[in-house]
DNA sequence: GTTGACGTGCAACCGATGGTTGCATTCAAG
DNA sequence: CTTGAATGCAACCATCGGTTGCACGTCAAC
């Protein structure tokens, strides 16, 4: 079953951003992370909290810093989800073209 | 580049499950679709639209009820991106762990 | 044709959430 | 100790998912 708390976190754009550039920097904290995002600091900070509750990042206070980093399992878990679902709606895309196909050949033999 | 209204939209999860019935069912409306859903009619609509306007489903005006259908090529590229952004965090992730058994090496050699 | 039932659309309202500004707090550094 | 950078907290606003209530069509049956 799918994990729609998982979910939704993955679901906002700058949270996925967030994702993204803490990967590529290998950790942050709200002030870094902000100055590269097109939100304030405050709104970056209540993103973390919602990706930390989630169990993507975990954060380790370093001196007066808040240093965040991706949970490595935790979005791997995530990344599995999304291709699930997407696998999913594959499936019954290719079933109902398949069923398609097969409607219009009995069609044709009975036409 | 990444459509943030297509991913928003099914980032929903009421409005995956309505994507799920109507790829199912072949298509319904609004009523049917809030009969096998935990939510009314008005939001199920509501919904409709969402997924109307950025074309993940199409209506057509049957006597008096509106019959939405999926857009089988639309949905088919929204599942693109969500494996593409799948994908993208898969490479970082390994490029991180490649990064990391290099470091871990390096290490082992200095030291 | 009227009546009634069914399906839809529109509007107002409510709670949660993404975002902002402003201010208090903490801690490193001079 | 004072200053500055980082955080945290609170109030506020707009949007969104959801609800209720009501008005408008449309099909069917009397």
């Amino acid at each position: 079953m799918i994990d729609d708390d998982l979910w939704s976190a993955v679901g906002d754009p700058t949270r996925r951003r967030m994702l993204d550039l803490l990967l590529v920097d290998g950790g942050g904290t709200a002030t870094t992370l902000s100055e590269q995002l097109p939100v304030t600091r405050q709104a970056v900070a209540k993103h973390l909290g919602v990706l930390d509750r989630v169990g993507l990042v975990h954060a380790t206070p370093l001196g007066r810093e808040r240093r965040y980093e991706v949970d490595e399992a935790q979005l791997a878990r995530a990344v599995a989800q999304l291709s699930s679902v997407g696998a999913t709606w594959d499936a019954r895309l290719q079933r109902i073209k398949r069923i398609a196909e097969r409607i219009q050949r009995q069609t044709g033999e009975i036409s």
